[in-house]
RNA sequence: UCCGGCGUAGCUCAAUGGUAGAGCAAGUGGCUGUUAACCACGAGGUUGGGGGUUCGAGCCCCUCCGCCGGAGCCA
């Protein structure tokens, strides 16, 4: 239908005839007037109806409509100060595409399963688009991000032959006559594609099967994993930062308007630069074990932290709230972290590995890690953490054929979204969010 | 899996152990500038399921189911 003009175009066409498709969005009626708001995925418009200025069957049609009914609207542009958006339609054409039947979800509060469970239909909310709109611009400046420095894009296999790292539980699939699972990073396969391309990320769907009910987790959910060859545990933190700051300014600067309806305090956003604020595991135990901290953690119910544990949820609010950039706590225990990280030199039962906590207490968005590029010690260190060797042979072979020094890491998507959106939870931060509880629709 | 909280009209929520209610939505009528419009009227219920205590249970007890988020684990 290319005679329509888009909401977002109307104040080009002031005083001109114009046709624009969409829904209806919201209805007051008032005798002999009529306002309907139109809504088109580019913007929201009033079509204002005067009775005495349409023809009979159009009042009499506009009388039926209903919420979320599609329709294409005839009419002038004009501007006027009494409409929301200071530009509105005056009607003189109306052809109702599809009527609706009541709309189960209305402009007031309604609970998280309701919600939920109409997922389908709540995409249509302002806040929701709007969310979904700061999402797309942080997986675009994502891309971005690393083709402009280089990066190649590799596509890592989402059926995975066996658990590479042990621990977390997987999700089981039949594969013809045997037993496969979906993949729960792209790590593994991404370290071979970087001794053949330098630089490589990989950007795709994660699968998790843990019992975890809290607002941070997802069973799916989109992780973006950068490979570097050549690349210390340095060189990893500059990247780490450098990409962070990257996609906070994109979103400010390309989707401030969704910021502002989803009523973000944008200068905690613009504060986000480089450098962030680094620590090691020994400085942030020192900070947790201050008895005033140790006093909050037993007020919040809070598991206590113990110097050798990985932090808490609580623990991470704690060293994150008053930090105005991201944290990033490096060199954890060797033997809290997965197989694969490099020991540090210093002190070999240290990891050179990497956690960043986001700020305003949302916790872990980015792990990562120098590699093991030794084959006897990766070799080792497989055998020690219980992993059988045979299937991860083609993994220690990237340290048998010109092996060199390199790092990586891996941010949560959905974790990065609800900390620049500011919300409260991740389900809202994916369109569809599959959890423990959640499988539709 | 464990701990805690919740479950009442389509939705959001009230209701000392004593006749189950309101707002919104939907319906009917009214209103020419509404901003989650407003006014009037009518309708709407197996109080999550089952069992128990009691003269009497939405409320107390047991059990099951569902939801929420915290622990563990993680991004």
């Amino acid at each position: 239908m290319k005679d329509l003009t888009l909401i977002v175009d109307l104040k080009d066409h002031i005083g001109k005839s114009v046709r624009m498709g969409g829904w209806v969005y919201h209805l007051r009626s008032s005798g002999k007037l009529r306002f309907l708001v139109l809504r088109d995925g580019t913007g929201y418009v009033q079509a204002v109806i005067s009775k005495k200025d349409v023809p009979e069957e159009v009042w009499t049609l506009a009388e039926t409509l209903t919420y979320e009914s599609s329709v294409v609207l005839e009419g002038t542009a004009v501007e006027d100060p009494r409409s929301p958006g200071s530009v509105e339609l005056q009607l003189k054409g109306l052809e109702l595409i599809h009527l609706s039947p009541e709309y189960p979800i209305q402009p007031k509060e309604h609970g998280t399963e309701f919600l939920m469970d109409h997922r389908h239909l709540w995409l249509r909310s302002k806040r929701q688009t709007a969310i979904l709109r700061v999402r797309d611009e942080i997986c675009k400046s994502i891309r971005d991000f690393y083709y402009d420095r280089g990066f190649t894009l590799i596509d890592s296999p989402i059926l995975t032959p066996t658990s590479c790292e042990g621990a977390s539980t997987l999700f089981e699939v039949k594969y013809f006559d045997e037993l496969a699972y979906l993949t729960q990073s792209g790590q593994l396969y991404i370290e071979p594609a970087c001794m053949a391309l330098g630089k490589v990320y990989c950007f795709g769907p994660t699968f998790r099967a843990e019992k975890s009910k809290t607002r941070r987790h997802l069973t799916e959910f989109w992780m973006v994993e950068p490979e570097v060859a050549f690349a210390d545990l340095e060189d990893l933190l500059v990247l780490a930062q450098d990409f962070v700051a990257y996609i906070v300014g994109r979103v400010l600067e390309r989707r401030k308007e969704e910021l502002k309806h989803l009523e973000r305090d944008l200068s905690k956003l613009e504060r986000i630069t480089t450098p962030f604020i680094r620590m090691t595991y020994e400085e942030a135990a020192d900070f947790l074990l201050r008895p005033e901290n140790q006093a909050r953690m037993k007020e919040a119910e809070a598991p206590l932290f113990t110097r050798g544990n990985d932090f808490g949820g609580f623990d991470e609010t704690l060293l994150t709230q008053d930090a105005e950039r991201p944290v990033m706590v490096t060199h954890y225990p060797a033997d809290i972290k997965a197989f694969y990280m490099q020991p540090d030199e210093q002190d070999p039962s240290k990891a050179k590995c990497v956690d960043m906590l986001a700020p305003e207490g949302y916790g872990e968005i980015i792990g990562g890690s120098q590699r093991i590029h030794d084959h006897d010690l990766l070799l080792q260190r497989i055998q020690k953490c219980g992993l059988p060797v045979e299937p991860l042979q083609w993994y220690l072979d990237i340290r048998k054929y010109g092996s060199v020094p390199h790092s990586g890491f891996g941010m949560g998507i959905e974790r990065c979204v609800a900390w620049i959106c500011g919300l409260p939870h991740v389900r809202e931060t994916i369109p569809y969010a599959r959890m423990l509880n959640r499988l539709n629709p």
